[in-house]
DNA sequence: ACCATGACGTTTC
DNA sequence: CGAAACGCCATGG
């Protein structure tokens, strides 16, 4: 574990998140991809993992695969606290799958980009 | 230094 | 069209 967690594709990360509207989700390579590490979709899930170690609460729920499945719910306290904080926000949650996902999904590369 | 794993994604069969 | 394999990059053992 490396002592400095505030590299800047990490914090990247962690502000894109952050940056995610209320009802919407994004996938782990959109932010890659926006970030500029394109092929490095896995580091953004590391940097997720490692987002615990973050002050600011970050809203992981938001970030699914591409598919849109909540592969990373298992890494949360509960098992369906991922699905009921999308829930809450209004995102429709089946079997760990997010319905209207290509509606709800939210592009960094476009909507920063404007 | 090498092998194994992972909150992914794309390509191939 | 669906499933499997490969590729990427970083962290851990």
């Amino acid at each position: 574990m490396k002592v400095k967690e505030s590299d800047n594709f990490f914090e990247k990360v962690y502000q894109v998140a952050r940056l995610i509207p209320l009802g919407r989700v994004t996938s782990y390579g959109a932010i890659a991809t926006f970030l500029g590490a394109a092929r490095s979709a896995r580091m953004v899930g590391w940097a997720m993992n490692n987002s615990h170690n973050q002050q600011e609460e970050v809203p992981a729920h938001r970030v699914v695969n591409r598919k849109g499945l909540l592969t990373g719910k298992h890494h949360f306290d509960g098992t369906n606290l991922m699905q009921q904080l999308l829930e809450n926000e209004g995102i429709v949650v089946v079997e760990n799958q997010i319905q209207n996902f290509d509606k709800i999904f939210w592009n960094p590369s476009e909507e920063l980009s404007k």
